[in-house]
DNA sequence: GTCTATACGGCGATAGAC
DNA sequence: GTCTATCGCCGTATAGAC
């Protein structure tokens, strides 16, 4: 049964539980996830969010307000838990610094947090994250906005860490590296097809203990110093 | 001057040079690469091809036969560049197999070939390809499709020239090689704003060179008996 | 904050003339 | 193969009542 709403119905638990304005977020990630922006009505986000037209308008200004908001609300959050991860590895490394692994852990092991497993809101999350990143239309002003200032901590890490790296190499390696890890959490099911069904694109913790390693001897292969 | 077109008007060399079934191709596949499916309506396609609207409709029923059309032209031709390359090293390889970095090399030079760099219809086929590689809705489904039987081939290279590796692991590897690859050549121009313009992202020869060995020495630390 | 109603244009697809 | 004309639907956004 489908849950009347309106002025002066009863406001449920189920309402107050979940404010409106955060149902609107959520049903609008789960669906610009899958379909992307164009693929995703203001009609389809009210009804999977169980809100009134007119209501996500009101809140976000408009269809590009809203996307940007989705962005933003998450963005925040991992950057911070990056960041945390990689100033603790550079705490606990000393002198020396941190090694390759270490800075590439902080980087992916955040996307694991925040219950990967259990909250399907991250899981949409990262499905649009990786067109985002992937679009030529959005990718490089949108990944630029809500990610470079984390990321160039990063590669100030990794250049500290592979002294006398071509910088040129450095900056493509994080690319490739974003690359593979956008893919993964892309969740398009393409792996569990071509493997026939050896492996489960699901595993994301089968995925991150495969994805440090390799990453990590491609960064070493293309900008360590022998 | 926009050129008038119709019934019993004088056909141009413009016209007959490139006939309106390639141009409405090449059209919506250039508009499809920065917008995707949902951003791109046949009105615009109708107007960048210089046709009318109902043409598109008439030579692929929808506007997502048009679609598959476009993936499917080039698909074909790069399946069986990539596939041709492969039987190449393996036959100048002998008995012992190629080595991993020349498979790498059969699966990534053939999007140099074909004139990469002065086809703008290849350019924007692959920045297409990043978009539909990394989406939900329709990754899993087209990229086997169109991608799979060649893979495949290239899966069973792999699996021999590392004898003994996690099949698992191998899996997870193409997988990564996937995302770098598709993410390098969706020229969103993110990695020219993180490295302040140090690097172009329209530079491909300089990532293929990158790119080979940065991934080898992923599938040889995940997949490599020592 | 929320809802009703609606403006106004763009959408994919097709029927039928030529 | 090509073009004209059109159908019926859906798109975003907003004005104004409550």
């Amino acid at each position: 049964m489908q849950e009347k709403r309106g002025l002066g119905l009863p406001k449920t638990k189920e309402n107050r539980r979940v404010k409106r304005k955060d149902r609107i977020l959520d049903a609008a990630e789960a669906l610009f996830a899958r379909h992307g922006f164009d693929g995703v009505s203001m009609r389809m986000v009210a009804e999977k969010a169980e809100v009134d037209l007119a209501l996500a308008s009101y809140h976000f200004g408009s269809k590009r307000g809203l996307f940007d908001a989705i962005l933003l609300r998450r963005a925040e959050v991992l950057n911070e838990t990056r960041l945390a991860a990689l100033e603790k590895c550079q705490l606990e490394a000393g002198d020396g610094g941190p090694t390759i692994e270490a800075i590439i852990d902080a980087y992916l092991k955040p996307l694991l947090a925040h219950g990967y497993e259990e909250d399907e809101g991250w899981r949409h999350y990262f499905e649009l994250v990786a067109q985002v990143n992937n679009s030529p239309e959005f990718g490089g002003q949108l990944m630029t906005k809500y990610f470079d200032p984390m990321a160039r901590k990063f590669m100030d890490a990794f250049k500290k860490a592979l002294p006398g790296a071509d910088p040129e190499s450095l900056y493509w390696s994080y690319h490739f590296m974003s690359g593979a890890l956008t893919l993964t959490f892309a969740n398009t099911g393409r792996i569990d097809q071509l493997s026939d069904g050896l492996v489960s694109s699901k595993n994301m913790v089968a995925a991150y203990d495969r994805m440090v390693p390799f990453v990590a001897a491609g960064f070493r292969q293309l900008c360590e110093k022998e």
